[in-house]
RNA sequence: GCCCGAGUGGUGGAAUUGGUAGACACAAGGGAUUUAAAAUCCCUCGCUGGUUACAGCGUGCCGGUUCAAGUCCGGCCUCGGGUACCA
């Protein structure tokens, strides 16, 4: 065995070992029990950035332990590959969005490789290939034929100056991101996938998804919403004209005093046509955002349209207001406006002066609504019939009574909306639908497909090249000359399915139901919380579609779920003459001075500039704080800055990268390899004899076999990665520190070292598939089983017991493993600190709990 | 705005079911080794007072429950994620 530790060497050679033997192509085998193993897979961006890192690490681990534990284990890996970002580098370079992909994905590829991360390659997929996207857009014309699509008009940011839509992240306070043109929302046809059809069985099985964190689940369903209400009716004034409106608080209805409608409502454009300002205001209201947030924090504004409407229950007039708030593409486009008893409407109120109507009080009092809604559910008053009553009996009350005067029905609403899958780009698949001459709208013939992506394009502006080339778009389907829909895919669409794909990613349909079976659900999914309501919420839904159409037959796509934080890192800028910010690379940064507490005081670039330190931030391009992490690879190897990532912070959490933080990783990598150096060097390990330890070794081995125990647990169960490593470094420093004189305290250490490289295996496979072997074992590592726990090793004749004296702290004391309470007091009172804070207080009572604690509470 | 998280020494974090707050590591300081440096090894390391023994305080803030609260409850503050066309 070497005695120098050379990273680049072992991992080189390790990596040829998995490459050689296939070690990581799983094939289904129905006698081993099956473990697939999936990470969101990467966006081809360029290059690996940390957060991949961390992902992929993590779902590494998850994979060669299950796969130590004897598991059949499936571990793909494939390419995200359609998207805006390829479009924007393609106008940039005046090239294409497909070479610019394809050699990301080859660079990112070798990345990938270099960290070791255990993939089978033979399943490998590009969601922008005719092969993978084929089978979404025969789905798609499949859910067609069921009924779960349909077209409808829907607003889209749209910059007037490049005459073309934009996504929400290209529009910057309200401007175009290229142009600064005012941007406005434009209304045109687009598909959708009735995902709300699904949300009463997404909402009700998010109670089975066991092994998924609460915070997702409660974010999905918050997200769907569900609510329980009315819809009524309300008819305008001297007109024929009805509009419905839908309300959770139907209690509320006899304080209505105004209702409000979105400026693109028929009612408000149709009022505009003679009134001056309304029509001023919905112009002004065609340029606002269509992002929740924005709509959420703006200025409420509105414009009466000098029509009156008809409450349903008392027959009086209230005006009708436009207002920015109320959009006409979520619910009916109007809402009830009970100023009373909600805040919003209150605020809009009195900003207008319009009257704010008190009809529920609390129980106990009266309402006072001079300064603020009462918004809570408390007892009906000037409310007819329904005076008196609480919010049940009202809500059921106002709703039989609407529905019998046919004006309104009671209704489950969903905040969830159906999906637009409709995107004006071309980076992206083809939607198979055509328009015939005659007007049909209809599928893309099963023999038409795949509608394929030309990838032979220049973008030299922003129009997309299928919409810009005319001739793309013509066909002839049914004998008829026919148009081609020359939208594409929303990239959610790849996403949401190719954990299938991956089960039979080269089959000649969009999966092999009995490949997919066998390893179907993803037994441990790992991504970014940021997924927790879209993706995550697309990926259930369709699997649903995926069992409905008969392809696989669970319910849900995967059993267990791990979101792992973001990577933050330092960031140092300095300030140019032109008093711009000019933000350093953490790795071009020396620090010459701390404080007498370690903190950074002054520090500076190569060429000297000061710098002004910034904390902690997010890696991102604009702090220029990224740290490649092909570079740490090849400073430090890759085993150790996966050690290091697993190691800094449990993995839900954010991870702050600290270089010195990998130094100490790589040093105790190097301590693990000197110990088994210096182990193997003394010569072929003697047979253990358990029975002949002294105390010494009896307790080393505890510490050994407590140490299996919990990594095994943290691992396993706990996913708590970090403990897991700090467990196994603390048995280090006892095994280090052991005396090497007999034959019994070599056979122990080479029993730990043995558990050490198989505990560690998982995080540092390369330095554990090396050791292992230089420990004398002849079988490749990833045959071998993980190390199992002595359970007579574990057993301890005394135990620790805290004392405590009104809940603090005054002595410990060791006792018999099976000591009573009353033993166990005894000693305990025999303690001086514990006899001094017991002088002049009388014992009222003591708790004890075994094996742990004796509490004396006195006074 | 709304929904969901997080906040513990100089720093990253540990404390798994309400039971020793600070495991493990980093930084810092001191020492050994060395011609010197690097590397390595040893020691100290929450704050305040005290030579020590020890005592008091301490988990973002305010309040509560409990023999016992970082952990549970109520109310805030700050930071982060999402908010439907970034992925």
């Amino acid at each position: 065995m070497q005695e120098q530790y050379n990273p680049s060497e072992i991992e080189a050679r390790v990596q040829q070992h998995w490459a050689e033997h296939k070690t990581f192509e799983a094939k289904e085998d129905p006698n081993k029990e099956k473990f697939y193993c999936l990470s969101m897979f990467p966006y081809p961006s360029g290059r690996l950035h940390m957060g991949h890192v961390r992902n992929y690490t993590i779902g590494d681990v998850v994979a060669r332990f299950q796969r130590l534990q004897g598991k059949n284990v499936l571990q793909p890996v494939g390419w995200d590959a359609f998207g805006l970002p390829a479009e924007n580098a393609a106008i940039k370079n005046a090239s294409a969005p497909a070479p610019w992909t394809y050699e990301n994905i080859d660079y990112m590829k070798n990345q990938l490789k270099m960290l070791g991360f255990g993939y089978d390659w033979s399943r490998e997929i590009a969601t922008c290939t005719p092969e993978y996207y084929r089978w979404e857009q025969w789905f798609f014309t499949k859910l067609y034929e069921k009924g779960l699509v349909y077209k409808k008009t829907s607003s889209v940011n749209w910059c007037p100056n490049d005459q073309t839509v934009l996504a929400n992240e290209q529009v910057q306070d309200g401007c175009c991101w290229r142009c600064d043109t005012k941007v406005e929302q434009k209304e045109i046809p687009q598909w959708f996938v009735k995902i709300t059809d699904y949300a009463e069985e997404l909402l009700n099985d998010i109670d089975t998804l066991e092994g998924w964190p609460e915070q997702v689940k409660t974010m999905q369903r918050n997200w769907i919403g569900r609510s329980e209400g009315v819809e009524m009716t309300f008819a305008v004034d001297g007109s024929d004209e009805t509009f419905d409106i839908y309300t959770t608080r139907p209690d509320t209805v006899y304080g209505v005093t105004y209702v409000a409608i979105a400026a693109a409502h028929p009612l408000a454009i149709k009022a505009a046509a003679n009134n001056a300002e309304l029509a001023a205001f919905v112009e002004e209201c065609k340029q606002s955002t269509a992002s929740e947030a924005e709509l959420a924090t703006m200025e409420k504004k509105g414009v009466a349209t000098g029509l009156y409407a008809i409450h349903p229950l008392t027959g009086d007039k209230v005006p009708v207001w436009a207002a920015n708030f109320v959009l006409m593409n979520y619910g009916t486009g109007a809402v009830m406006s009970v100023p009373a008893h909600d805040q919003r409407d209150y605020e809009f109120a009195v900003k207008y002066g319009l009257n704010i109507k008190a009809v529920i009080k609390p129980v106990d009092g009266d309402a006072d609504v001079s300064t603020a809604a009462y918004t809570e559910k408390g007892v009906l008053f000037d409310s007819a019939e329904f005076s008196g009553l609480a919010f049940a009996e009202a809500f059921d009350g106002i709703a039989n009574k609407l529905e019998a005067a046919g004006k309104g029905k009671r209704q489950v609403n969903y905040r969830l909306r159906d999906w637009g899958v409709s995107r004006q780009r071309y980076w992206g698949a083809p939607i198979p639908m055509v328009t015939l001459e005659d007007g049909t709208v209809m599928p893309t013939p099963e023999d038409q497909l795949p509608v394929i992506l030309p990838e032979d394009v220049v973008m030299d502006g922003v129009q997309s090249p299928i919409k810009a080339d005319k001739e793309w778009a013509k066909t002839t389907v049914n004998g008829q000359l026919a148009l081609r829909e020359t939208d594409t895919f929303d990239t959610f669409m790849e996403s949401s399915w190719y954990y299938a794909r991956y089960c039979s990613p080269k089959a000649d349909q969009m999966l092999d139901p009995s490949k997919a079976n066998y390893w179907l659900p993803v037994d441990q999914y790992i991504g970014g919380i940021e997924h927790a309501c879209m993706h995550l919420l697309y990926f259930r839904f369709f699997h649903k579609l995926l069992r409905d159409a008969g392809l696989v037959n669970s319910n849900e796509p995967a059993k267990r779920l791990l979101t792992q934080g973001m990577v933050l890192a330092d960031a140092f800028y300095y300030t140019d003459d032109k008093g711009a910010r000019v933000w350093v690379s953490p790795l071009d940064v020396n620090v010459e001075e701390r404080d007498d507490k370690g903190r950074i005081v002054k520090a500076v670039d190569s060429q000297g500039h000061e710098l002004v330190y910034t904390g902690m931030s997010k890696m991102s391009k604009s702090k220029n704080n990224g740290i490649d992490p092909q570079l740490m690879v090849e400073k430090y190897g890759a085993d150790t800055v996966r050690l290091f990532m697993m190691f800094a912070a449990p993995p839900e959490m954010t991870l702050e990268w600290q270089e010195s933080g990998v130094e100490g990783a790589h040093r105790f990598i190097k301590r693990l390899w000197k110990l088994a150096f210096e182990l193997t060097a003394a010569g072929t390990a003697p047979a253990q004899d358990v029975k002949a330890l002294n105390a010494d070794q009896k307790a080393l081995r505890r510490e050994l076999h407590k140490t299996i125990a919990k990594v095994t647990d943290d691992i396993g169960r706990r996913q708590m990665f970090n403990t897991a490593v700090a467990a196994v470094m603390e048995l280090m420093n006892h095994l280090q520190k052991a005396p090497q004189d007999s034959e019994q305290d070599k056979a122990l250490l080479a029993e730990a070292l043995n558990a050490v490289v198989r505990l560690l295996y998982p995080i540092t496979p390369h330095l554990s598939a090396t050791l292992w072997t230089e420990l004398g074992n002849t079988a490749a590592i990833e045959t071998a089983a993980w190390p199992e726990v002595d359970e007579s090793a574990l057993v301890e004749d005394s135990k620790l017991i805290v004392v405590q004296v009104n809940g603090k702290l005054r002595a410990k004391i060791t006792v018999a493993a099976d000591a009573t309470k009353e033993q166990v007091e005894a000693l305990a009172m025999a303690e001086e600190p514990v006899q001094k804070h017991l002088e002049g207080v009388t014992i009222r009572k003591v708790i004890f709990v075994p094996g742990k604690l004796l509490n004396i509470v006195a006074n």
